[in-house]
DNA sequence: CATGAATGAGTTTTCATTCAT
DNA sequence: AATGAATGAAAACTCATTCAT
């Protein structure tokens, strides 16, 4: 029983320093990011985050890797409730949109991330993969879309990209900008699907 | 005129650093560009680069804000052209699908200074305020083209907001990827100011 | 009883992190040896060590200590022989090459002793100590041979330091050699004891 | 002229830097010792090391391998003096007695190098090198000795390694002992290579 | 004016040691 | 008694910046 408290205890504290150095590499980008701040910041010594990671780049990778898997699994479970196209298409968004309101501190990593593939090489290779799974993902349901008719015709893969593009710019973009303000930009986003207004 | 030809010199020497500057801080971030790497990309001395800029921080400052002021200049070159709504949109479009296949180095500068507000305030200032000039510039052109029933209707400065976000995001994405492939991409951009098809 | 079990347990298990940290030492130098690899070598928890020894440098001292008894109670047994002078010397050399070859990683031990005298002040004196007694033990077995005509005349003291001296070197020198290689070469060292030829 | 003058600044600047490390690392042992204290001893500035040596490992390495160098001229022009075989050896255990005087904390630190073979590969292959180049100079001097009868009989190289072994030895034994001291144990030593007294 | 040399401030990382369980 | 976790102290190394030439 000690062994499961113990271990709880070490996922909440791994967890602390997570948020920690996400919001700090955010804020001033990996490399002004000491790890000393991160442990202040995270209420430990200096030494007790190399207990949980081994280094700063192990760190960086975690940090970055981790959220990745779960925005994956939400935006499946959306595909998987199997509404209509539409529907579909404008859950996804809303999601985003979520998503740059409410971690726009993560998105930032994974700017910085693409910003410096040189760096990151194998980071780079895991966002970028994201993205490709991402707009396949949409690239099928526009194909269902313009199969019914409902979508303009036009490249499936290339109008995910303009999508994946504009989402990536809207978290650089609206830096402190609240929902009011992104949620209209959002909608002539949607235009970029080239949803037929009946 | 030994005075004129030495300004000339000195201005050719601060282009090649700035230049120099700018390739490695687009390559390997701000941070992890040293002042000694910038000199040698130069050819100058380490000690040299402080004799045409006070400070790493001046360097940077300079560096992003001057093509700043040009890349201004271009687009009101294009609007001054006075041509069919339309026709300036897609010319707009072009001059950035131009800037990032071509200075992709420099837009990612840009970039990384969005990331990090905190730790450039006033470059962030500058180019937020580029970004804001431009959406004006194209709200000013939607509003006419809507005003003329060829464009869908539909709030001008979040559109703008919306195609300028996704230029920001195009940038990002795109790393290596050729005219060939943005170009398409592009094209499902421009959706977003709702051009009505006859 | 319980009690016995147990006290035979524990000098087990020190004399196991003794034997890991002899080798260590040896291989990789006092410093460059962390208490970790030591644990882990012994087969026991990092924080484990510092049970049976109270810090580092207490456990070196232990461990070069320990086998110095051990030594001198073999070198006395075979003065306790009795045997000719020149048999006993050659015995000693003999017990000295098995040293080198089968006990290395120890001598090593000493020589890094020996090798600052300033950082262990304590086990410099005793690993002298045992120089010198056992340099008596040789002066006292070479005036003998002397006083019988068997061995050259000379300082007998002198004597006995020009063989310690080689002996120590040899441990150095010879790294990987086997038996067969330093086995000769202890040949003509025992002409430093004059020994004659009739 | 400029040029000249700041070029034998530097050097005699980096001398006094190996200087001062050779003495530090003599006496604490290469791990013991710190660039901080090294600089400090040299009278520079921390940082300043650096600029003379890429790293640690760099600064050991030249410290132990440059006197190895001279060394091995002073020996080869007692060579070349071409003396009587008796004479030349003579000579060449003065030289080595001087080392072990003047020079004993150099001394360590090729033991220091000899005793560590994992850590120092290079240094320490570098050293036997030197080590056995000196033995076959030995060994063809005692070829010559017993070929007209004024040694013993006996394998040249094996005796060659005696010595080396001696000498060693030596050096690790008589810390601070003075000339007076070592030089009767040389005496000894000598018989080593079967000097036949007439 | 250009530059080589010097350096102080800072960063990651290691490790002996302590402590609570 | 044994150990996993936490940490303070130190060490190598880097780099922007200053200064003398």
């Amino acid at each position: 029983m000690a062994r499961k408290v113990n271990e709880q205890l070490r996922q909440q504290k791994r967890a602390e320093i997570c948020a920690a150095a996400e919001k700090l590499f955010a804020a001033n980008g990996f490399a002004y990011t000491t790890i000393s701040s991160i442990a202040k910041e995270a209420g430990v010594s200096h030494a007790t985050v190399f207990t949980y990671f081994s280094s700063k780049e192990d760190l960086i990778y975690d940090v970055v890797m981790e959220p990745l898997q779960e925005s994956r699994q939400r935006l499946e479970s959306i595909i998987a409730e199997n509404k209509p196209v539409v529907e579909t298409l404008r859950a996804i968004v809303q999601e985003h949109i979520k998503m740059v309101v409410e971690r726009r501190t993560y998105l930032r990593l994974t700017q910085q991330v693409l910003g410096h593939p040189e760096q990151y090489p194998d980071l780079t290779r895991s966002v970028m993969n994201y993205g490709e799974d991402f707009v396949n993902m949409l690239a099928t349901l526009i194909e269902k879309g313009q199969a019914i008719g409902i979508l303009e015709p036009g490249d499936p893969r290339a109008i995910g990209w303009a999508y994946f593009s504009f989402f990536n710019g809207a978290g650089l973009i609206f830096i402190d900008s609240s929902e009011d303000f992104v949620q209209p930009t959002a909608e002539y986003a949607l235009r970029t699907f080239g949803i037929r207004t009946p």
